[in-house]
DNA sequence: GTACAGGCAGTAT
DNA sequence: ATACTGCCTGTA
């Protein structure tokens, strides 16, 4: 079997929970991505052809720019066959095809997924636009306003009392304390990057307000360690209800996979699905996590 | 009112 | 190691 790499589905994969900072004004998409703003417009006109349908727009310049962020440069083809062994990803890959795993700026995946612990996609959103808006540099593009992500020393400088103001909450000390760690290169995502697996996580778990999920989170979508297998709420319930083969038998109640899930369990759950899966289990996850979720009637 | 949402840190045992 | 708790805040 062979999988396609051009039916690649930009809009699908903005959508898929990875991003937070996209949105759809008339015809195009314009996403936040660090100090930039990225537009994607389908050009109906086109439709018929397959090539050059979709326009790619960076402000200020940034030629290449959806190579980088959506991964092109991977061999999907390769990738998606070696995780199609797996009945069910290999159904949610035909499923939803196009659907791939971005890569984001570092710094702003840092932040987007600090500040997403126990909200919903909706309140995240939320959060981090008031952020850019409070923080962030104004730009007009096509004649709206966007805010860039904010740069760290500005949240660095910033008052708790300014950041809770964004509806961050509690979470106001854990962005302000990652802001001072980046700021003070404590905190260098060109050396995370270089590390393996395992010693990047050990340096983000050092990182108040970052635990395993949001680890793994960042990993996968901006530090190229594809093998990262995150498990959230969605991904504990498709595995409790579709891979208990691979939980071990003595090991956790199904049920209480559904709650919560201690450091250990999900030391042995995440590195169980990497020996599953393998180097591009990541991407695997991408896949099943999107089933979970529209399987569950989520509207994103 | 109160339960819940893409977790995490802190404390007691 | 595990169990349990509180946490900001918006929405249903």
């Amino acid at each position: 079997m062979s999988m396609k790499a051009e039916c690649f589905n930009p809009e699908l994969t903005i959508n898929s929970g990875q991003m937070f900072l996209w949105q759809k004004k008339k015809d195009a998409w314009y996403g936040i991505h660090a100090d930039h703003v990225l537009k994607l417009s389908i050009d109906d006109q086109h439709a018929d052809k397959k090539e050059g349908r979709i326009k790619y727009d960076s402000f200020p310049e940034d030629r290449g720019w959806e190579k980088r962020l959506f991964r092109m440069d991977d061999d999907i083809d390769k990738i998606l066959n070696i995780i199609s062994f797996d009945p069910l990803v290999r159904s949610s890959v035909m499923r939803y095809p196009g659907l791939r795993v971005m890569r984001q700026d570092p710094i702003q995946c840092m932040f987007s997924f600090l500040c997403a612990s126990n909200i919903n996609i909706q309140r995240i959103r939320k959060i981090l636009f008031n952020l850019c808006n409070r923080f962030g540099k104004k730009m007009t593009v096509d004649g709206d306003q966007f805010f860039m992500f904010p740069r760290p020393r500005d949240l660095h400088a910033a008052n708790i009392a300014e950041i809770v103001n964004c509806g961050t909450g509690y979470r106001a000390k854990s962005i302000k304390m990652l802001a001072s760690k980046i700021h003070n290169r404590e905190i260098v995502p060109q050396e995370l990057i270089r590390m393996s697996y395992e010693d990047a996580k050990r340096s983000l778990l050092d990182i108040y307000g970052i635990g395993d999920k949001t680890a793994d989170c960042i990993l996968l979508f901006s530090l190229e360690k594809l093998e990262a297998f995150p498990i959230d709420t969605w991904i504990a319930r498709i595995i409790s209800n579709k891979y208990e083969i691979l939980l071990g038998k003595n090991n956790m109640g199904t049920s209480s996979l559904r709650h919560h899930l201690s450091h250990q369990q999900y030391r042995f759950l995440s590195s169980r699905m990497r020996m599953h899966f393998g180097a591009y289990a990541g991407y695997a996850q991408q896949y099943l996590y999107y089933y979970s979720r529209h399987i569950a009637g989520r509207k994103w």
